[in-house]
DNA sequence: CGGATTTGTTCAAATTACGAACAATATCGC
DNA sequence: GCGATATTGTTCGTAATTTGAACAAATCCG
């Protein structure tokens, strides 16, 4: 039961109705590939006639291709159809405090070229080192090898209709536009998101192969940050001024440490990376200590996890009250939400087995119902690029996406 | 960019472009009336014959009346149409924990007749009573006046799909159905709700008169719970297994009062009705202890309200605090959901001069951003009925909601 | 009263969904 | 090897629907 929006509604035409079912095609091709144009009719219970039809303009624009002929234990043998990821492509880029990643991936997701270097901190300097180094990424590239467009992904709050980045900490940027200067720079057409919001995308739209993703989950994100990407009803959640899904500021302790937001207690400030490390260290994380701290003792996060896997007590103290305070987040998120699942993303997922028992035991401590404390927590592992594909996700949706009508 | 769920999608058939542009033409006419043909044409970029033939469906069904025609500075003066909802009602049930509320109301959400009467606490002997009440109410009514069903809006969780109420603390319920049975009894289509979900209907459905409320918000309802009903997108979030919305049990305090669901410091064990009354009788909040205190007592919420009214300070106080912890979990409402508005309902409202500035302030002291700071807070008075219109919503809301297409 | 202007209706043409018939393969029983 | 049967994919006529233009109705103005 949505409401229609009169202020800015989509009238149906002569092609919606063809456009929507072209749409539901692509879509199960997408899923149950390889699949016949008369599994597609079955599917769909509508005439092969039109199925043909519709087949025949998707064929045509390149979004799938025609396969081998299948098995079949008696009749013609079936026609086998696939989505064209291959051929199709997209331009991701990750911009982070220290490092920008540069991919090109197909629409599946699967990268090409991977590249990265150290972040330029003025925007208009890091557009034009984008722009070249792309040009020469694609230089040596077929031509057949269509671009469909770039996604850029920031840690930090976006606009993405208008594709401005209103405010990224980690950069020191506000209210700046990437996207027009890339685009002139490029002549491709720039998507630019936010990072957790990116990462569900990415869950959303490529999946991670083996599950199917429901159409509503929490991306969680430890980074830096912690953040989360909200998808509901199959859609994800921006919010009225594109703040949504900032539980890592969510108040755990009146009496904690104090945040980067000023406020005290912050989710955040017990279990980001930063917070974490500090913690190792002994000490309690500070907005102003922390980052010095770090750099004095040149330790990362990937060592006190090195060292946890090695049983160090010290780091696996640290770990675990990491853990505790994201289990007490999720069951946040959890009675707020109630999301079918969630997904963890982070360094920490290297020591799954360790944190997923003391968050899922908080979880339980916490949670309204049975059912709602054993939501499953899924671990991401950042070795697949999360941020990366749902940079990829970004240019990829609007081909997929269900056409926009009422 | 929504996904198509390819387990459960709705194709485009011959009718569906003409059922789209026929429902954006009802809610045109619901939120401009009275308007001409020829405007609807304007505003959908349509020719004139097709609203034409749209209109003619729509006054078929009874939709949709014509009115006088209107002023015109030159030219044939235009035929005004209005949706027609005084001859179309609903019945609107509200079970609360001591007593039942029933109401005859129209489409618009005005209401024709009222009643009330103890909580039966056994459910089939209340559906038994109020088929009983239902069908004398109809009994003396015009036979044109259409009944186009029953809401129904319990305190507790339900599954709107299936009209279970899954689990109604305060009414004692688990696993309950009382949809068929009701359904049977009366022969009307029943509809079952959660109350905070219903009072987000009502104001999205039915509005407050004045401003139009926008696609995303939450409604806040502080009775002798606390909880929020949510809706991103124009649309409600139910959640996974029904359980979305409950804000009330965010922890404020880990070693703040004991509450209801067997955690500490939850914001329902500061700032519910039970909260604030054991409060001001200078006791923390119990789950054991305050119901018999407050019998013993005789005192309800409103007496407390009375009284800060009167300017008594402890009554004052006791407010205060309520206010203040309301304000940091709206803080948490924002900080995750960056509603574009939150609608506040309960008792506490008829302070709201009182209210609001002490909530503001928690508001504007958590918010990650000086625009989030800012979202508007609206009181909804007791006197209004919102869980009354929310029953009626439910039942309206069909009638008028985007066709489910893809 | 005729021209100008706007609203609402009618109608023919262009498109499109739909369904039935048809062509193309393939297996199976004999 | 050949007809019967089953299944896939295509073609095409029919019915339904959008679209745009012409037309009728209503009103004001000079």
């Amino acid at each position: 039961m949505r409401k229609i929006n009169t202020r800015n509604f989509v009238r149906a035409t002569r092609g919606t109705a063809r456009e929507i079912n072209r749409r539901i095609i692509l879509n199960l091709v997408r899923e149950h590939q390889p699949i016949s144009r008369a599994d597609l009719a079955r599917r769909m219970r509508i005439g092969r006639g039109m199925v043909t039809s519709l087949v025949a303009e998707l064929l045509d624009d390149g979004s799938i291709y025609e396969g081998s002929t299948a098995e079949a234990p008696r009749g013609r043998k079936p026609m086998m159809l696939f989505v064209r990821t291959h051929d199709r492509l997209a331009i991701a880029v990750d911009v982070r405090f220290s490092r920008t990643y540069l991919m090109l991936s197909d629409f599946s997701g699967k990268p090409i070229a991977l590249e990265e270097f150290e972040t330029i901190p003025d925007p208009a300097a890091l557009v034009a080192g984008l722009a070249r180094r792309i040009q020469k990424l694609l230089k040596g590239r077929d031509a057949k090898l269509k671009v469909n467009g770039i996604g850029l992904v920031v840690p930090g709050m976006v606009d993405a209709t208008s594709g401005r980045i209103l405010n990224a900490p980690q950069l020191g940027w506000r209210d700046v536009d990437v996207r027009d200067a890339l685009e002139k720079a490029t002549g491709l057409s720039v998507h630019v998101e936010n990072a957790p919001i990116a990462c569900a995308l990415a869950q959303m739209w490529l999946g991670d192969g083996d599950t199917e993703t429901p159409r509503d989950f929490v991306y969680l994100t430890v980074g830096d940050g912690v953040g989360t990407g909200i998808v509901v009803n199959g859609e994800v959640v921006r919010g009225h001024d594109n703040t949504a899904g900032e539980f890592g500021h969510v108040p755990l302790n009146p009496r904690g440490p104090e945040c980067l937001c000023g406020a005290r207690g912050c989710l955040e400030a017990y279990a980001s990376n930063l917070a974490t490390l500090s913690r190792y260290l002994g000490h309690e994380f500070s907005p102003t200590e922390t980052r010095r701290l770090l750099q004095e003792s040149g330790l990362t996060i990937l060592d006190v996890i090195a060292r946890a896997h090695a049983g160090e007590q010290r780091a696996l103290d640290a770990i675990d009250e990491t853990a505790t305070r994201l289990g007490e987040g999720l069951a946040i998120v959890i009675n707020t939400l109630n999301p079918s699942r969630i997904y963890v993303g982070g360094e920490i997922t290297e020591l799954w087995d360790r944190v997923e028992p003391v968050m899922r035991h908080k979880i339980r401590e916490r949670a309204l119902t049975a059912k709602a404390a054993e939501t499953p927590l899924v671990p991401e592992p950042a070795s697949s690029y999360p941020r990366l594909r749902g940079a990829t996700a970004i240019v990829a949706a609007p081909v997929y996406a269900a056409p926009q009508v009422a």
